[in-house]
DNA sequence: TGATGCCTTTCAGATGATAC
DNA sequence: GTATCATCTGAAAGGCATCA
């Protein structure tokens, strides 16, 4: 039976989230030729592939898909037994905002973690759309943002890079020839952008059936029906469906979201936590 | 279509850890 | 102290995408 590698399973999630093994190689402090010994000997290890190329990409493979689950977990148990060890004690109250997609996904992985790393530590959160966080990380408002925003300004670290997706009830048909309906936010609204810029540049029309200010008035509209929304796989559900390029529609880019510390008000906890964050995800971008 | 740049892979040599 | 092994770096070569 193969022995997974702390270091290689780093690397092999690295070049996952950085998408090439350049990008891969300055979060683990190697050379570029590094990286590739080290997933070539990961690979031989297991004696799998785990990437394929695809020009000049990298895809996983679906063994490559089931290590990277298991070398997230691997190593997100790693970091906090390395944290409980060093036993660096962390306590007060921080404000943190998310998305209301985030609060449903990746938030609670975030608090649990937060929680095994930094017990005594109390979190408020703030749920809101990513412009109005980013709006009151700047303000000061809140200490620390889970956020779709690309704002260079701010001390960040990525937490993921996902595809974007066109959902539809299961029911749902699309019309052709006809005005694409639409389940959108209301402005500022990152995928509401990406959707219509998409729309707009595949030349195909479309209306804006439905705006809400919520995701959960979004999820209703799609739910009934009423129209397309343009969202990350998070937000599927069991009676929603994938829709793509079979359906006329064009494809759509991937999203990242990152965790932000506020540069204005933030509290010295949340300054100790993003750093230990920082440590365990790599450098911020 | 060729030039260019970026990225990956391969190779040779260096270095450090370990076993004897 | 020496041999062996694992892993690293840096250089070179080749593949692929982009652009004029």
């Amino acid at each position: 039976m193969p022995i997974l590698d702390i270091d290689a399973l780093r690397t092999f999630v690295s070049v996952v989230d950085q998408g090439s093994f350049a990008a891969a190689a300055g979060r683990v402090y190697r050379t570029q030729a590094a990286v590739t010994q080290r997933i070539q000997r990961l690979e031989a290890n297991i004696g799998r592939p785990l990437l394929r190329k695809v020009g000049r990409a990298k895809r996983l493979t679906d063994d490559g898909v089931t290590l990277l689950d298991y070398a997230r977990r691997i190593l997100a148990l790693h970091d906090e037994a390395c944290a409980s060890l060093v036993g660096t004690k962390v306590t007060g109250e921080i404000r943190l905002g998310a998305p209301d997609d985030a609060s449903e996904t990746i938030l609670p992985g975030m608090l649990r973690r937060f929680a095994t790393m930094f017990p005594e530590v109390r979190v408020v959160i703030h749920i809101a759309r990513s412009a109005f966080l980013m709006q009151s990380l700047k303000q000061g408002e809140i200490d620390m943002a889970i956020s779709t925003r690309d704002d260079p300004s701010h001390p960040r670290l990525r937490l993921r890079t996902a595809p974007t997706f066109w959902l539809s009830a299961a029911e749902f048909k699309l019309v052709r020839n006809e005005p694409v309906p639409l389940v959108m936010h209301d402005e500022p609204s990152l995928f509401r952008s990406i959707a219509l810029d998409a729309l707009e540049k595949a030349h195909i029309p479309m209306r804006l059936t439905h705006i809400s200010g919520s995701l959960s008035g979004i999820r209703a509209a799609v739910r009934a029906g009423l129209g397309i929304t343009a969202r990350s796989i998070e937000t599927l559900e069991p009676t929603f469906r994938v829709l793509g390029t079979a359906d006329g529609l064009p494809p759509l880019p991937d999203v990242s979201l990152y965790l932000y510390l506020a540069t204005l008000n933030a509290h010295p906890t949340a300054r100790q936590l993003f750093d230990s964050l920082r440590d365990s995800f790599g450098e911020p971008d």
